[in-house]
DNA sequence: TTTCGCTACTTTGCAATACAATATAGTTAC
DNA sequence: GTAACTATATTGTATTGCAAAGTAGCGAAA
């Protein structure tokens, strides 16, 4: 299990990734991360978080009908989000550099 | 700059590892985390994480005098914060193979 | 036809933690 | 004697993952 702490503020780009390439609805994220292996993480999480990217403007989303269910909010990235996600990219190998560094200088 | 949301947990284990080898005081942590990379970690930051370590029994402190300052904290691990560090690394292990499965399927 | 299981989204409130800000103080060099 | 560097500690805040609870559509078994 990965501690949730561990996954603050990697969890809203690894989002973005996912919706960077197809518009994804927010229960399939949660399966989508799953897989990679993230643990199962809670809707509580996914949800609000997607929410909070629509209102930032990072994220823009439309419902369209499901064949096997309730209606579907499918989130795709806007520009803005495109940018961030980038950014995000950069921060995230910054920080695996830094602790690379770290761990081969401990010998681990 | 990496983020500080980012940071959250990782911080952590890394200065756990940071004194894993040898015995270490906050202020020259600070210094050896920017040469690593992690940018300037703000002391508000290293001491509260340093003395909740302590409170935890991850690890133990001693002080002993400085020849060029005040005198210094010099922090280890104890065998329950050995423990600890090695779970950490399975965490961010497992965390880090998520995210290289989720960038490699979206080509990054 | 009712109930169970799966799908699907939303909201509220909590807990953990990096950090800014502030305070304290020893040592050295100008 | 005062500025600059070394060194630790404390308080309060913002962010964010998540538990919990609620709402609701659909299909299949009972």
């Amino acid at each position: 299990m990965i501690p949730s702490q561990m996954l603050k503020g990697t969890l809203e780009g690894c989002i973005m990734a996912v919706i960077s390439r197809q518009p994804t609805y927010g229960y399939e994220i949660t399966q989508k991360l799953a897989d990679y292996g993230f643990g199962p993480i809670a809707e509580g999480t996914v949800y609000p978080l997607l929410l909070r990217l629509e209102k930032n403007g990072l994220a823009r989303a439309e419902y369209r009908a499901s064949e096997v269910g309730p209606r579907r909010k499918y989130y795709m990235l806007t520009e803005k989000g495109q940018a961030e996600l980038a950014a995000f990219l950069a921060s995230y190998r910054e920080l695996t550099g830094a602790v690379g560094r770290l761990l081969d200088e401990i010998g681990e």
